[in-house]
DNA sequence: AGGGTAATTGCAACCGGGTTGCATTACAAA
DNA sequence: TTTGTAATGCAACCCGGTTGCAATTACCCT
């Protein structure tokens, strides 16, 4: 993906294109798994990591990207898609491979609905599926 | 509950009962909340943080308890029912309230099965609904 | 182009939950 | 009572995440 694109998908959700914000939204783009800010820091030896912790909570407050707890204690990463805006019918199912380490998102896969006891509402839900994915699977 | 009482839960766990541990277990039992570790600091001014964490840790073990991970950054724990093994099949949805900060089992809400991509294997699935409970609805 | 302002970035230190090594104490078998 | 094992207490550590502040950069207006 190029910069022009890159620029586009920030600029759509009114971010302010910057070398370091096109790097790690590449980055988050190109990758099939979920991103951790450490993964990043490793990425980019040269980029702080106060910067690119405050690049990845710039991305998900403008809702270009969402955060996935699995569980791990490493808060993980991934693109929205480009009509998402997080809300609970916008939301899927995370696997974190327990072979990999990695997380993916099963962007096909929708939260199925839940009954709460009465009384309770609810704004959001999460659920994360442990196992073992595909390509660990063949291998 | 008296001292009888945990001592037999204890047991049927293989747990050898000690002070701390009816301790724990009796605060554990009467919560209707999932409690975590600094919760029991409070608690108990006179035990330490590593004994009450390595408690909980033999009780999760032993599948006495099982741990919650709610999101918020601290596990809690909760009491299993006596049966549990904490197979797939023993699991429940878990409710975190953005109002008291609470979390509570929904123990009698199971977690609905999900259509993984073909590849994926399942071992465990943890699902987490975030909103507002009963009590903090009422007040 | 130059000056002033706001946003971004870099550096360092901090925070809190969780975890571990090791010495001490309690317990129970021999 | 001796002796081995498990539980507890204390201290220090780890690591992911977060923040304050100074330096740098981008942007706007003249
Ligand atoms: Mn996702
Ligand atoms: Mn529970
Ligand atoms: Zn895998
Ligand atoms: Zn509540």
């Amino acid at each position: 993906m190029n910069n022009r694109e890159l620029d586009k998908k920030l600029s759509l959700r009114k971010i302010k294109p910057t070398a370091v914000r096109e790097l790690v939204l590449k980055v988050l783009t190109e990758e099939k798994k979920a991103v951790s800010l450490s993964d990043l820091e490793h990425k980019f030896d040269y980029a702080d990591k106060s910067t690119l912790y405050r690049t990845l909570k710039t991305f998900e407050e403008k809702k270009l990207i969402h955060s996935i707890d699995d569980g791990s204690g490493t808060l993980k990463y991934a693109v929205c898609h480009d009509s998402c805006e997080c809300n609970p019918n916008d939301l899927h199912v995370h696997f974190y491979c327990t072979r990999c380490k990695q997380t993916f998102c099963l962007n096909e896969v929708s939260i199925p609905t839940v009954n709460l006891p009465v009384g309770f509402s609810l704004e959001s839900v999460t659920m994360v599926v442990k196992g073992v994915c595909s390509n660990c699977r063949k291998g």
